[in-house]
DNA sequence: GATTTCACG
DNA sequence: ACGTACGTGAAATCC
């Protein structure tokens, strides 16, 4: 009979527990913390995956047949810490309490022993799955045999089957050898061929197959240098290979599945945790497996939660049009593939209302059919991450439910919205799956649970007053963030290379120079060695600490620069290999292969204020303050067909919605005559004339009006302007006499929170703020300062909003091929043409400031140039 | 995973 | 007395 197996890299998953986790020990001081962290990880997927054996294995010692072949293989690596290896005693007892089976092998890594154990357990048809924090071990990964990959940290974890493996990597998981014998692995310590990345280790594997097959063309390959180095290399690529090729036949492996079958052991497993403090670990085990391995009680377990109902029909056209025909509305779970911002809809599960009945669809079907012209009729509808059905090509309907997005605005301060809590929250009595079988049967349980949350959250925004925001706000935006992410923004790759080697010599100087001013060399990237080498070994005087040690951030290091010449060549260097690893390296990686763009995603769900945000990469914090800066910002370029980037922005849109707001007149003047509005401050703040404001003056009247944005504090305005505090705090006096207006605004604002727990903007947007009821002044005045600064800054996150969903439409409605690209908080960025310019030009000028009517005028800056930094 | 640092509005 | 400006995302280190 075909079995499910599992089989876990003890050593990778120790390690990564180690250091994912603070260093947890037991009240006698022994370091606890990988064994707590394995623990649960054996846990989880015992009651993910349920399988019928299981066994762990582990490296043994430092030499392997690998190091016999190579001595200095895993040569680089640090010794393994001392509080790790007191743990591995420990494993070996937890594992035969657990009554799980434990390998390891002299001369062999736990990788051999997993790949002889797995591939032979594959090939007799056992459901096999490897666990491990190692990405060598996805060359084991073929028919029946899957490995479970740690993402970050511990808790997640992502399955690569062949087929998720071929879309990450473009080639067959055994190619992983010949991709690390041509790029080597340093971590491994692995040489591979010297200049070969796994970019052009990629390019060649795609064309040639195999490294050998490389190896055998190379008079074939373009590229004299390339060729140069394969040719002077090749012993060593191949070296490579065989260092990377995990063994698949470790003698004396004889599988007998029965072997290892987990037979936990409670009275041990009880020992075990007691002796080491481990509750938790004790708590997951008798989750699993009860109280007690016996006796009077053994099986009689209260069954309190309601049962889940994953069933289903699958719907072929007649059943589909049958169920579609009746319905009112539907809730919808799709299954995709691709990956963002390019997915594809292959199937559905959609669940009726009223009826409740519940169907697999598949979208190129005649069934498939039938819904899309479901969706079509606008008809309700509701999903979970509507954004990822509109890049599948589903077409923006107002009827739509987000209920991801409904779930955000009702509670905006989570960092994740998950349905399994939303289920908790509502169906306090429905038990929520550990996992599910397959994606079919989660996404029966999906479609099923936001079908009964949809008319609650609808509900529940009608009663906190955001209906309209959600249905003119939130709701249509969906479509223009999923076009922006498709459209992808152009970066010049070629120069964005050329910088990238050119930033590396210069950091490579610029090392060179610091380890020679200190007399050492050391990891000038660790804020610890730094602070060693800046503070002890060469004296300076230490102005700031942080909880661990000598604070060495920007701040400290200018008010030392002119102590040691050291210090400016630290302040170049953190700027280079800032620019560096952050945008140049970060941002080549994510340039799409064939479109030469770079697309982001605009997240709409993770800001406390009605923000978007961006990741992956975050094209909202691209450089802009410094020279060096702006060559990463001139790397952005029009794409084909486009002569221009455009960018319109809001001229001080927060201060404006700040005069709005308080209803301030000399604030509202200011703008209504369109005055610079930090020398007026300046003016009436330090009582001089108008004509004879200093740029000194005014900079700092910048600083408090920013400062008053923020919420502001005399000890934060000290700090920023290096005043005392007490001459900030007469700054701010003076400001509030200036301005009574904006003074009874804040302390409203506060007062209001204070009353109601929580602030709104002016288009009903809240945010909960629990914390100013705190009896904790650092926490209140924290909560204070968000109910301040939230009102303004979610407002200006709702005008812009607005206009990008005005602007938006207007430009398809002009039929012009311009383009919204993207949003970074009160500026947009589009594409245009020679042609469209003047056009685009004013179309956003109207989008964007007759979108709202205040009491003072919104106005934008529009520029235009070749690049985007140009365009300022 | 926590911490530090730094890029942006 | 308390010791932070508001809102983000990402890289690198830790041992």
């Amino acid at each position: 009979m075909n079995k499910r197996f599992v089989i876990l890299d003890g050593s990778s998953l120790m390690y990564r527990a180690f250091y994912a986790l603070p260093p947890l020990t037991d009240s006698l001081g022994e370091p606890t913390n990988a064994i707590f962290g394995f623990s649960n990880m054996l846990t989880k997927l015992l009651g993910e995956l349920n399988p019928d054996a299981l066994v762990i294995a582990f490296d043994k010692g430092k030499k392997t047949f690998r190091t016999e072949r190579y001595p200095e293989y895993k040569g680089t690596r640090d010794k393994t810490p001392e509080e790790l290896l007191a743990q591995i005693p420990l494993l070996h007892e937890f594992a035969a309490a657990f009554g799980v089976s434990f390998i390891e092998k002299e001369r062999y890594e736990a990788d051999d022993i997993i790949g002889t154990l797995a591939t032979k357990a594959a090939a007799a048809g056992h459901d096999v799955m490897v666990v491990t924090g190692d990405k060598d071990a996805l060359q084991l990964v073929r028919p029946n045999l899957r490995v479970m990959l740690t993402k970050k940290g511990i808790s997640e974890l992502k399955a690569y089957d062949e087929e998720v493996f071929r879309e990450e990597y473009g080639f067959e998981p055994i190619r992983l050898i010949d991709l690390k014998g041509l790029m080597g692995d340093t971590s491994d310590n692995i040489p591979g061929v010297p200049g070969v990345g796994p970019k052009t280790a990629t390019k060649l594997l795609l064309e040639y197959g195999t490294l050998e097959n490389v190896l055998e063309n190379i008079e074939a390959i373009s590229g004299k240098k390339l060729k140069e180095r394969l040719t002077e290399n090749r012993d060593q690529a191949v070296l490579s290979k065989e260092l990377a090729t995990i063994e698949l036949q470790v003698p004396d492996m004889e599988l007998t599945m029965d072997d290892y079958a987990i037979m936990p052991d409670h009275a041990a497993m009880k020992k075990f945790c007691d002796r080491y403090e481990l509750k938790g670990v004790w708590k997951n085990f008798i989750k699993l497996y009860g109280e007690s391995d016996g006796g009077l009680f053994a099986g009689m377990e209260i069954q309190e939660a309601a049962p889940v109902d994953l069933s289903y029909d699958e719907w072929e056209e007649k059943q589909a049009a049958a169920a579609l025909a009746k319905a009112e509305s539907v809730a919808v779970c799709g299954i995709f593939t691709g990956r963002v911002p390019f997915e594809q809809l292959s199937r559905a599960v959609v669940v009726t209302s009223p009826a409740g009945d519940t169907g697999l669809i598949a979208l190129d079907s005649p069934a498939g059919q039938q819904l899309l012209r479901f969706f079509e009729a606008d008809k309700p509808a509701t999903f979970y991450e509507l954004k990822q059905y509109y890049h599948a090509g589903i077409k923006a309907q107002s009827s739509f439910f987000d209920i991801k997005l409904a779930d955000y605005l009702l509670h905006p301060e989570l960092s994740k919205y998950e349905l399994s809590n939303l289920s908790h929250q509502y169906f306090p009595g429905q038990s929520v799956p550990e996992s599910f079988a397959d994606e079919v049967s989660q996404a029966v349980w999906t479609a099923k649970l936001i079908a009964k949350l949809q008319p609650k959250l609808a509900a529940e925004l009608e009663e906190l007053g955001m209906k309209k925001l959600y249905d003119e706000i939130e709701l249509p935006l969906v479509e223009v963030l999923a076009a922006m992410e498709q459209n992808g923004v152009y970066v010049n790759r070629k120069n964005l290379e050329e910088k990238a080697a050119e930033v590396g010599k210069k950091i490579e100087e610029i090392q060179q120079d610091i380890y020679t001013l200190a007399g050492t060399e050391f990891n000038i990237n660790s804020p610890k060695q730094l602070g060693e080498v800046l503070f002890e070994r060469l004296e300076l005087p230490p102005t700031k600490k942080t909880k661990t040690g000598y604070s060495t951030n920007a701040e400290v290091l200018e008010s030392l620069r002119y102590q040691h010449p050291i210090i400016e060549q630290i302040l170049a260097y953190r700027m280079w290999t800032k620019l560096k690893s952050t945008y140049l390296d970060a941002i080549g990686e994510l340039i799409h292969p064939e479109s030469g763009r770079v697309h982001t995603s605009f997240n709409q769900t993770v800001t406390a204020t009605g923000r978007l945000s961006s990741s992956d990469p975050n094209l909202q914090n691209i450089p802009v303050r410094t020279e060096e800066g702006k060559t990463i910002r001139a790397l952005f370029e029009p794409g084909e067909g486009y002569d221009y980037l455009l960018s319109a922005d809001y001229s001080q849109i927060e201060l404006r919605l700040l005069a709005h707001m308080s209803g301030d007149e000399s604030f509202i003047d200011a703008f209504c005559q369109n005055q610079d509005i930090h020398a007026r401050t300046a003016s009436e703040v330090f009582g001089v004339p108008l004509a004879e404001v200093t740029p000194t003056l005014r900079s700092r009247a910048k600083a408090v009006n920013f400062g008053i944005v923020y919420g502001i504090s005399d000890y934060g305005l000290s700090r920023d302007l290096h005043i005392p505090k007490k001459e900030a705090a007469s700054y701010i006096d003076s400001y509030f006499a200036r301005y009574p207006g904006i003074r009874k605004f804040m302390d409203d604002t506060v007062a209001a929170a204070h009353e109601t727990g929580c602030v709104t903007t002016l288009y009903g947007r809240r945010r909960e703020l629990p914390a100013i009821k705190s009896r904790n002044f650092m926490q209140r005045s924290l909560a204070e300062r968000m109910a301040m600064n939230t009102p303004i800054q979610g407002t200006a996150a709702d005008i812009i909003k607005l206009a990008m969903i005005e602007a938006y439409h207007r430009l398809q409605d002009a039929g012009v091929k311009s383009r919204i690209l993207l949003q970074v908080h009160d500026e947009l960025v589009l594409e245009t043409t020679e042609k469209e310019r003047e056009t685009v030009s004013k179309i956003l000028k109207e989008s964007m400031e007759q979108v709202a009517k205040l009491s003072v005028p919104l106005l934008i800056d529009i520029h235009s140039g070749k690049n985007w930094a140009e365009a300022k």
